[in-house]
DNA sequence: CAAATCATCGCAATCGGTTTCAGGCGGGCA
DNA sequence: TGCCCGCCTGAAACCGATTGCGATGATTTG
């Protein structure tokens, strides 16, 4: 019979059957106390009895508010971004906020394009992890954010605006703590294999290499520094690289946990133990440095803290509105660095 | 001056501003061919000038299409999804639909809510890796699927169910492929980890390791069987397990890659070398594989190419729509064996 | 007993596009 | 000249929920 169109249920169809108005039953299915407690649950059992789903998207349409955060990262296989998604909703459901991810792939253009689309979608606010190689279309998000719309920067953030409201890791201090680290393990000649130094996230793990070295009073030359541009087998070339110069490393710091697994197996390749022969410190954490053998130290950027503070910035900012500005400001984590066999000499 | 509301322009105040009706505007933007060239140049730069967004919600509540997928998956950040959501990103961004992503975090009770939460925001089809524990809840997706509603399942599929539209892989022929390359390989005692077998997946390569061994006479016992629950540390346990048994296995076939990994790292221990002395062949041919020492040979689940086949018969189930029922099939993927060193014998 | 206060609920506008229907206008053809 | 037709645009309904305002009847107050 009624197999044609049975559709989705709406609250008139609700209202319709109780001999009501629509909007009573919009107010009692939002709990409005200005609908009686009778009329209230006479509607909230009908709705069960239809199997009715509220429609937000012309709830959204009406209110403007149509509490989804939308989230922009390079790429969701990365582990690090998938935790810090975990975060991001782990914070927006306590909220009651809900969260749509979409990936960049690293390409600014596509990027722009997922910001137009969230916008259209009518996200309340904007959580995002800059591509690589974003750097000049910022202009897109100097008018988001004077607009006075809600967003967030969270990882890879924009540099050359001025601030913007962001979540950061101290990558200074992560790239100073896992030297530090290197050298109280008794460790002098430590190599570092950084990344591509226009992105300030290497260049700051870079830096604070630099700085624990110095503090030590260890020599840093041209020979102790190597950089990478691809994740994988980089790292055992590199390695052969700093093998050939001398003197030889004792340790090495690599800005990547990729390129320090696969120098880890170059070296073993070539017969040597680690970290009695030479010694391995990664950055970030990743999952499977726990894995490989020996599991590999690093540098851990606390994802999951990261997603969950961004998310309670961007949320408080979406429902306090219109108060006074918010301020730009960047909140810096402290990167823990976590020891494992690979740098363990004791 | 304009300071103040600067908010979003509408099709309204660019109608307004060319002294055209908003229903113009509308058709201008779709390159409908009923308003004249010269109409709709004219609109369209003065949307660009007002640096007008369309309100996506609105339209699809007027249309009732959103062109948006929406997806569930247990965990985002596991690899597997990871590398599946980007081919149905893939296929969706050619047919000009859009994906948000969910996580149900394996819970059936989180995946209900998801399925709800993206019903209400509209999505014209839904792609589902469903959770461990839904079992039970079944009733919601026979609701869904007798209702005509595009719906596509993937990898963990349900079974209690009749037939679902599903692509899935070959579990099966996934573990008859890697077991029979072991025994290619010479090798005659292959010991099986095995997951939980209330898991069809898992049953599957469980029954394909079984079809290998019996098509070429080898014996299985309950010796040659061990099987492991959670994925990281049980693989060193299993291997010192197995390997207090007799006769020791020359190879091992786990249907897990961590508790490969972990296993492998417990014999390497023990000094052995592999895969002289012990082989290992893992499943799901994680990115890891490639990192760790030796290689892990795999088996691949073609995650992409699974990704883009459920994106796009969803697509097709959505836009096909009012045709005759669409058929409830099941696509089924084959694996595909990769061979490293942790099993390559020549 | 009349006036005022509540408690409940309906009416209608609204959000921003989409789409149906109708109509104005100019040109072609008989 | 008259009629038909096609091109282009406007008016208005509509999608489903929300909400300000007003109406109703009941209850309370003076």
């Amino acid at each position: 019979m009624s197999k044609k169109k049975s559709d989705k249920t709406t609250i008139h169809d609700i209202a319709y059957e109780l001999g009501l108005n629509a909007s009573t039953v919009s107010r009692a299915l939002n709990n409005n106390l200005a609908v009686s407690k009778k009329t209230r649950e006479l509607v909230k059992a009908k709705a069960l009895e239809m199997n009715y789903q509220p429609n937000f998207i012309a709830a959204a349409l009406r209110r403007g508010r149509s509490n989804t955060l939308g989230v922009i990262v390079p790429a969701i296989d990365r582990a690090f971004f998938g935790r810090v998604i975990r975060g991001i909703e782990e914070e927006a459901d306590e909220a009651g906020f809900r969260v749509i991810v979409c990936q960049s792939f690293d390409s600014s253009e596509r990027e722009r394009e997922m910001v137009d689309t969230l916008r259209g979608l009518q996200v309340d606010g904007l959580l995002i992890s800059i591509a690589k190689d974003t750097g000049d279309n910022l202009k897109l998000y100097e008018k988001l954010i004077s607009s006075g719309f809600p967003i967030q920067f969270f990882d890879n953030v924009p540099t050359s605006l001025e601030v913007v409201p962001a979540v950061i890791i101290d990558d200074r201090q992560g790239g100073y703590a896992a030297t530090k680290h290197l050298i109280d393990q008794g460790y002098k000649r430590i190599a570092h294999l950084r990344g591509p130094q226009h992105l300030h996230i290497y260049r700051n793990r870079y830096l604070g290499y630099l700085d624990a070295m110095k503090e030590a009073g260890l020599e840093v030359n041209d020979d102790s520094v190597l950089e990478i541009v691809s994740h994988f087998d980089s790292g055992e070339e590199a390695f052969e690289e700093l093998w050939k110069r001398s003197p030889r490393p004792e340790a090495i710091f690599s800005a990547s946990d990729f390129s320090a697994v696969s120098g880890m197996k170059a070296a073993r390749r070539r017969g040597l133990r680690v970290p009695e022969d030479i010694a391995f410190m990664g950055f970030s954490n990743e999952p499977f440095n726990e894995l490989v053998s020996p599991t590999l130290s690093s540098v851990d950027q606390q994802p999951i803290t990261m997603g969950r503070i961004a998310s309670r910035r961007a949320i408080k900012a979406i429902t306090s509105k219109e108060d006074e500005e918010h301020p730009n400001d960047q909140l810096v984590l402290m990167p823990e660095i976590v020891v494992r066999e690979s740098s363990a000499t004791k």
